[in-house]
DNA sequence: CGAGTTTGACCCGCGC
DNA sequence: GCGCGGGTCAAACTCG
């Protein structure tokens, strides 16, 4: 286990107006391929942002979040693959010449055993999309084991690979699985929208 | 009409 | 080597 460090991620938010990141650490348990034990709920006004940790914002909209959060909080969110994943992208012919529907070759991404950044996040939530701010297309959704459906996104902006899985715990299906891989490389559109003017206000402020 | 979603097929890694 | 399961692709479809 090598440089199994916690990471946080850039923040997500609860609703569609100002971030709420990280969720409460009571909402939020590690990943691991065994078990999964949901803490009790807290009540939902127990939301303490009084405990929220010292965030860089401006690094984090900037896009250089690739840095820990100073925080005393328990781990709020894991690392959960450490073997996994380097995308190579190679250009594969089909092989031999049974063509897949479409009929064309393609560009497969290489799954590769090395170190590119998962993180995973349990929330108990209605909602299956925690709005983080980036925007996100969905690629593919199919029945698997331990979930009923997890829906596969990718971030839309167009030099960003960042990619996450939505599931729903099969034993709970309260519980709502998020697993960020990668780290994206450009702002977060909507948090640059709602605090630019501010950043812009408090610069101007500190002039006097 | 473009962006996003759905969904069946395909690919590949891994365990046996 | 084979089969299974997870992840991805891409055509078709939907929606604004």
């Amino acid at each position: 286990m090598e440089g199994h460090q916690e990471q946080y991620y850039p923040p997500p938010s609860t609703s569609s107006s100002l971030p709420l990141w990280p969720p409460h650490p009571s909402y939020l348990f590690p990943s691991s391929s065994t078990s999964m034990n949901p803490p009790p709920l807290p009540e939902p006004h127990h939301q303490q942002q009084a405990q929220l940790p010292d965030i860089d914002w401006i690094s984090l909209l900037s896009g250089h979040h690739d840095h820990q959060i100073n925080t005393n909080e328990p781990a709020a969110m894991v690392e959960v693959n450490n073997k996994e994943n380097n995308v190579i992208e190679a250009a594969q012919e089909e092989k031999g010449s049974n063509k897949r529907k479409g009929g064309e070759g393609r560009k497969i991404s290489v799954m590769k055993k090395a170190s590119r950044p998962r993180f995973a996040f349990q929330t108990r939530s209605a909602d299956d999309i925690l709005d983080d701010g980036y925007r996100w297309r969905k690629y593919g959704q199919k029945a698997v084991k331990n979930s009923l459906y997890p829906s596969y996104y990718r971030c839309t902006h167009h030099t960003c690979s960042v990619k996450k899985q939505v599931q729903r715990l099969s034993k709970d299906t309260s519980i709502v699985v998020t697993t960020y891989e990668g780290v994206h490389n450009h702002p977060c559109e909507k948090l640059m929208e709602t605090l630019t003017p501010l950043l812009k206000q408090m610069q101007f402020l500190s002039r006097f």
